[in-house]
DNA sequence: GACGATCTCCGACAGATGTAGTAGGTTGCC
DNA sequence: GGCAACCTACTACATCTGTCGGAGATCGTC
């Protein structure tokens, strides 16, 4: 194994949920954004984030104003799927089963969402 | 934010999973279920993972005999939990419904798991 | 036109992680 | 007794990541 598959920090993960959060974004938005998370980093911190995160391909960036303006070029879905995905693969070959059951065993899901992964679930039912 | 919260790494991981399927080993009852896996890495490569993830608590070794007897202190789902709740810190604030629902559209889930998961669902239900 | 506020660019550095080689101790067997 | 096989302990080292500081360009304002 030569190369990870996801080479995102928690760190630079923190920066790129910033943009989904805010959209497109200078330096000092992201910044801002994350002080009120209550993360403190100093300004040159976020900016190095913001260039390897450009560097490996997860933003982009508009260099034609006087401060560059960083958008994500990767939506919090994929992301969330790639890590999903390996997370079967490391923990369970792959088997998603385990996990779902774990995470509606373990976590508290709304009503709305309850409805709709019944739907779902329906569907799947059908279908098999 | 000085410490992470999960300090396992892929390579680290990979070796804990072996304790899980093989059950205690010994450094090279790990080595060679890797190589089952297809992981083609050294030695001393398991063994200086084993003796990490013995500092960080992760195994237990029973150092009686010729060989070190490692043996996993944590169990599958707990590091499932765990990743999988910091997984949805990053990315969703901890809301799990987003999660679910991606994990059942994309995911392939066997008959069984369907079944189990819709009594699941059934009690949510009623208990809401 | 000088000053302060801002930006970007570069370089740095520590700690975590993946990977492995070397040295030295044991054990079993001829 | 000596050799081969195997084990642990130590050391090493390249990367990746998180974090910044300083230098030098620019802009707005008095």
């Amino acid at each position: 194994m030569a190369k990870r598959q996801y080479d995102l920090g928690d760190a630079e993960l923190g920066v790129l949920r910033a943009l989904w959060d805010v959209g497109p974004a200078t330096v000092r938005d992201v910044l801002e954004h994350l002080h009120e998370r209550g993360r403190r980093v100093a300004y040159t911190t976020v900016q190095t984030l913001l260039t390897r995160l450009e560097q490996k391909r997860y933003v982009a960036s508009d260099k034609s104003g006087l401060a560059f303006v960083y958008r994500s070029k990767v939506s919090r879905e994929r992301i969330s799927r790639s890590r999903l995905s390996s997370l079967l693969t490391q923990l369970y070959d792959g088997a998603a089963g385990p996990l779902v059951l774990q995470l509606i065993r373990t976590e508290r899901l709304k009503p709305d969402e309850i409805e709709e992964l019944q739907k779902l679930i329906e569907e799947l039912d059908t279908r098999s």
